[in-house]
DNA sequence: ATCGTTCATCGCCGATAGGCGATTAAGCCT
DNA sequence: AGGCTTAATCGCCTATCGGCGATGAACGAT
């Protein structure tokens, strides 16, 4: 992404970097997001819209506005299934999204990332 | 915070901790605030806000709303220094916002958080 | 007391977010 | 074809965000 380490010269993260973690930070700045993402790593298999819904306890339509922006930050997977939408946790982000958080909190990440 | 380990018995993260956690991730869900705590976390001691409008590039007034948000999410502590202030990262949260990152991922926090 | 410096706060703006019901689209099954 | 189920999209609402210039508050120095 950046040869000098995602750390310009002046000592400040790269924009891009930084607006990249940022749409990711976004996409978990709602209570309700935070429940499905974490909600769907602990699942082995996917879950349809209806099972989340059910397990939310919000509009479908509202739910379904939720999974389109954790699927848009690819933090979430989808795979048609018949009439239904099996929504899965992206495992890339399993590994690269805590290490994001590493860097902002001033540990770069040692791990090799670029996956997500 | 929760007998149960912070899931309730459907499987869903406590909605209480959700909302703190996506309290955090909102907080960095801007890419200057995401520049603004990386920066400061790589700085040995606290920065005045001079300092940071210089490495920012932005007008004051609007780094100094950002810095509110940042601290009133205690991502970052700050210090009066005569007619100054000073602003450094708040230790604390380098060890427990990653961690948190990865119980939205999934993974339990095997270390003892609870400081922020 | 007055000035200069440093920073927070206010008011305004356009843009985005989050919730919902209603509608549309896509598959399945008779 | 017709109806049923599942889920995405649309439109509307209010609320919050992010940027800015201007103003105000606190402090040090003269």
């Amino acid at each position: 992404m950046n040869d000098e380490g995602v750390v310009g010269v002046a000592g400040l993260l790269d924009r891009a970097t930084a607006q990249t973690y940022a749409s990711w930070f976004r996409a978990l700045a709602d209570p309700t997001r935070v429940q499905i993402v974490e909600y769907l790593a602990r699942q082995a298999q996917a879950m349809s819209v209806g099972e989340i819904v059910a397990a939310i306890g919000l509009a479908q339509s509202t739910v379904s506005q939720h999974l389109k922006i954790l699927t848009e930050v690819r933090f979430v997977l989808v795979e048609p299934v018949g009439t239904a939408r099996h929504y899965r946790i992206n495992d890339a982000c399993v590994d690269c999204f805590p290490s994001a958080a590493d860097v902002v909190m001033g540990r770069p990440a040692p791990s090799p990332n670029g996956t997500c």
